[in-house]
DNA sequence: GATGAATGAGGATTCATTCAT
DNA sequence: GATGAATGAATCCTCATTCAT
């Protein structure tokens, strides 16, 4: 059965690769990008240094498969919701329950990931760069609100940026509180502020 | 002479802590948080690395000491904006302009120091923290503009986060391109959608 | 049927054994003494690390295997030659022509075989040092050409020495030009300088 | 007096350089040239490895000033040997004098340094490969040797390549035997082995 | 007062070797 | 009997920091 113990033998090497992305994460959180040494990382998984890199050729190779391990699922969700056939503002509501549902606990990880630039250059080298896609798909939804009159004529790349960088901070601020409702509740009131701004007489129901 | 001796001496101290901060600017610049270190930044400053340590005791000390010399006076401007007695939408504005205004050379900085985690390891540990301060600074700005009614109930804590997030994003984003003027559109832009949001009929005047 | 067993055993144990010399000797080529690592053996011997282990107990054991697998038929042939009843001059030409047959594609390994320090320290550890054997043979060649007064008084040991450096030197041209023809040339151009020397009425007819 | 100074710093620094290089042949001598970390330099040095590399910036900087502060003056000396105005075989002899003069404490070296692959490359990567040159040198005395008609005609090349394996050879045996008039006497065995082959009719005075 | 020299701790990476299956 | 997984020790190199001059 030869077969088999193949299969196991790969199975097994993904549930390590997963151990030690669950390490690595965990590392990133708490050390950051430049703090997550390789010592660290296998320290977390349980591992001797040499066997990290029986799984990982180099650490960024490590930080390639985290960050895509982390983004891939939200990239695709997010891809879908973009894809669909909606108005633009309930695409910008399907797109931040996407990116909070597919987050996960991985929260923490989302700011580093997105905002450290010595992280950013690993995934722009591999040409993999979530943070580009990600915005790619983002600014087609503003684009798409523009265009068909449902928002006003805002620069779509600006607001895509900023709908990100707000995302991001979001999703710091709600791992932190580790409050998952808290989180609901504050990616509601994101998507206020964005559809109708602060001013009280902008439309805008209140309670955010 | 000793009096006079002793000012003298104090003033070379300042001026060479000058030097040596726009050599840690540049450094910090060009090569991130982590990537700044004090062989580089000596080198920068043109001073041998023991000499660097005669002005500043360690790192930690003179990355403190970057970080509110370029901190003080954004926050005292925006401190002095926040304490004027206008409405809050003017006053976020004005907060905005200052923010901008005292930015000058440093934007480049300013995205690493405000969310490189270890670089605000270092200020909250000497609990000087700059971004705290100016959150607190802004989220009074909603405060007020939700107490006098012309803000909707938003949460200010979180519209400041979010205010900030934005801001910071903004100051990378406009030193990439490195056209000032493009800064102010985008700093319009950035008002425009937090007091109207991006909805077409949520009274904002097109444009961002 | 245990003795069959245990004979088809012993037969597979060297045919592996052969297999990963074949190996071993083409990783010595492409990376040198320090650069073949077990892990390049293996792989390059298509087998896993461990499996390599159960045929060889360490690397010192593997180079001293290969040394000897390379060194033997050399060792054998010339050891044949120099106990021929030949005078010495003719016999100095068969231990060159020995050497150089029984050498076939792994003049290539030959020279650090020979010249590395690391690889002679294992030899001359196991006692099994080639390079002194073949030494003697060849000082044995030259001891007796001079006491059978075809040669001058040379040192034997010296004029050993100095022909298995040319020897050596000579294999790894030879490899680099992969000429086998120029290889024969040089031999012989070799054979001639050891016979008359350069001197132009040293009695050598021309043309090395 | 800052000039005075600086020079006696630079001084010190050429002393702290000249120690490194006695630590590093020695090692080179004991553990050949991937032996040669740079932990055991610094320890023989009596250095911390940390100020190892305040002398030199790499390991390969390290292992280049050692070929280039042994080969220097034994080139310098070879080369003006060859630009004399003499007939071949003396030049011949004078080169081979003059090698073992330079050589002084450092034959040991010469050997790895000559013919360690490794090492070799690093040579080539800086253009300032000793063995080339060196070749080139001694190739020219047997081409001017053979215009000349003092020399037969042999291939320049390879000759020049079988005498400095000779010489190398010669050079690690009589440092093993640590005795310098034993080097004379087969420094001049060596030659007359070159000059008139080992036949005992080739006109060679008996003695090697 | 300024500095060159020195260093310990730690970073990524490789390698020979062992052991449970 | 073959092998994947694991590891300790070693390698090259960097950095913040100290100290004698």
């Amino acid at each position: 059965m030869p077969r088999l113990s193949e299969a196991r033998k790969e199975w097994l090497t993904t549930m390590m690769k997963e151990t030690i992305f669950e390490a690595a994460t965990s590392v990133l959180c708490e050390h950051n990008v430049n703090g997550t040494t390789m010592n660290r990382v296998a320290a977390a998984a349980k591992l001797s240094k040499s066997s990290l890199y029986d799984y990982f050729h180099s650490k960024e190779e490590l930080l390639r498969f985290v960050c895509n391990r982390i983004t891939e699922p939200i990239l695709q969700a997010v891809e879908e919701t973009v894809e669909a056939d909606t108005p633009a503002p309930e695409k910008l509501e399907a797109v931040l329950r996407a990116i909070f549902e597919q987050l996960g606990s991985h929260q923490r990880v989302l700011g580093p990931l997105f905002w450290d630039k010595q992280f950013r250059d690993v995934m722009e080298s591999s040409k993999q760069m979530a943070r580009t896609t990600m915005f790619e798909q983002v600014a087609a939804v503003f684009e798409q609100g523009v265009e068909e009159g449902s928002f006003c004529r805002v620069d779509p790349v600006q607001a895509a940026r900023m709908f990100m960088a707000c995302v991001s901070e979001l999703c710091e601020a709600t791992v932190a509180s580790g409050n998952s409702d808290e989180a609901r509740r504050q990616a509601e009131g994101l998507l206020r502020l964005f559809l109708h701004g602060v001013l009280a007489d902008s439309g805008g129901t209140d309670g955010m």
